[in-house]
RNA sequence: GGUGAGGUGGCCGAGUGGCUUAAGGCGCACGCUUGGAAAGCGUGUAAACGGGAAACUGUUUCGGGGGUUCGAAUCCCUUCCUCACCGCCA
């Protein structure tokens, strides 16, 4: 949720760049700040009734502790007024409150001033490339033909004990998973993230916290029972660790892996063939809490961060920086990473980064201290570091030949094998 | 799952209806003291939303929600959470 201080004071410059999302928020944004203003005065007559009931509250136990009956009665009644009166302010200030954040939550964070036009994802556009495709022969079958092939996924499995969507790794095909989960962990660590391993069901107040619920309640398992919520991405958890907090040393960098579940309602085909769409899969989160001034230049590190653990994996990659249609509701700059699948013969996202400035910070109400000693929001940002099914997927596929399937270098000794026959 | 005890400021902890403007302590900041430090002494020490150029000031907040009352940390209802013991258990 953008913070209506800021609206109030950016009016004009926020209404801009809200139109690089290819939508005009001016008449939202302007009675925003009408029904603030509407607020403000509610607020300043209920503050002047309260504060007279509190002095009269007083003088009244001052008439009774003086044995003055008459008079605190005739006082007593006056307040019972007051009192009245309040209720319905008070009435009155929770609509307008409530109008208010009906509206806000309707608007997106504002797009950097650097967030390309455009109309579809047509129009994001590719900022870096690197790494070769190969020339796979005519042969090459794509992953989920692999993975029969050499045993190591199984989907039929995972059918039989769950449903369609949580596929049952074995054999080296679990310890080639393990090894990427490891393997990132420690890229991670060494620059600088702290690794946590964090519970992968939150409570309903964490889903609000990032943003979850209520709007993608239809996106995530829940467990009704005990009102807990199976998490979507480690994001969730691990920000909601400095839900209400006021940060004193910045960055803060946070790195953790967890699988993650989502429903994928409405998904379909071959979009969701082998491992490209899952209900289960996992996931290295990075996530960083920055100060505004900063937070910009925090995202590049983060691209770079990401960009060499791709070459490091000998993947073809490219990086795309999202134009404003394509750009998720409450980020305000992300760039996508894609790999190249030569089997399947496209490029899927593995990564995506992202600063929400203080978007998610005014919902978790996360802030530091200024020079001036005044509380301010911080600025998130996170991104995948990485998601495994499709790095896997086209490791695999990008690395067979004939009779055998090549594990990069870097991976060997997390493996303990450097092929699969 | 059963029983019991709890939830108060950055932390500990007192507080059974108005003398609470939440005691006291710890921590932290600043000052005095010192050659320098420690100790000691003094002062200050939450957030949100308003008013004000500022100094300052109003309201709300004692887990959450609701109620009783002129007045609630305190009484009532409800809900969430934590801890202890028992049961079960990797």
């Amino acid at each position: 949720m953008l913070h209506l201080n800021d609206i109030r004071n950016n009016k004009e410059k926020y209404i801009e760049l809200l139109k690089i999302r290819g939508v005009d928020f001016s008449d939202i944004i302007l009675s925003v700040i009408e029904k603030d203003d509407e607020r403000k005065e509610i607020q300043k007559e209920l503050d002047q009734i309260l504060a007279l009931a509190n002095q009269n509250s007083k003088k009244i136990g001052d008439f009774f502790k003086k044995g003055m009956i008459t008079e605190a009665n005739e006082l007593k009644k006056k307040s019972i007024d007051l009192k009245n009166k309040s209720k319905q302010l008070q009435n009155n200030k929770n609509q307008v409150e409530e109008n208010i954040k009906d509206m806000l939550t309707q608007v997106p964070n504002v797009p950097h001033e650097s967030v390309p036009i455009g109309s579809s994802e047509n129009d994001n556009v590719i900022i870096s490339k690197g790494g070769e495709i190969p020339n796979l022969n005519k042969n090459c079958i794509p992953h989920w033909d692999l993975v029969e092939k050499y045993n190591l996924i199984d989907f039929e499995l995972g059918n039989k004990i769950t449903g369609s969507g949580f596929p049952v790794y074995k054999g080296k095909g679990a310890v080639l998973q393990r090894a990427l989960v490891s393997y990132f962990l420690n890229k991670n660590v060494a620059a600088g993230y702290t690794e946590y391993l964090p519970p992968f069901m939150v409570n309903e107040t964490s889903a609000f916290g990032t943003g979850q619920l209520p709007d993608k309640e239809g996106q995530m398992y829940s467990v009704p029972d005990d009102n807990l919520y199976l998490i979507p991405t480690a994001e969730v958890p691990v920000t909601n660790f400095f839900r209400d907090q006021i940060i004193s040393d910045f960055p803060v960098k946070c790195t953790a892996y967890s699988p993650c579940f989502r429903r994928e309602a409405g998904s379909y085909g071959k979009n969701v063939r082998g491992l490209n769409r899952l209900h289960q899969f996992e996931k290295v989160e990075i996530v960083q809490i920055e100060h505004p001034d900063k937070s910009f230049d925090t995202l590049n590190n983060m691209v770079q961060h990401v960009e060499s653990i791709l070459i490091e994996l000998s993947l073809p990659y490219r990086i795309l920086k999202l134009c404003g249609k394509d750009l998720g509701f409450t980020s305000s700059l992300t760039y996508d990473f894609e790999v190249y699948s030569a089997a399947q013969k496209k490029w899927l996202e593995v990564s995506s980064v992202s600063n929400f400035c203080s978007y998610q910070a005014n919902r978790l109400k996360l802030r530091f201290r200024d020079e001036n000693g005044n509380t301010s929001l911080c600025h998130t940002l996170n991104g995948s570091a990485l998601a495994l099914p499709r790095v896997y997927a086209t490791i695999i596929e990008n690395n067979q030949s004939e009779n055998e399937i090549r594990i990069p270098k870097v991976l060997h000794p997390y493996t303990g094998f450097d092929v699969i026959r």
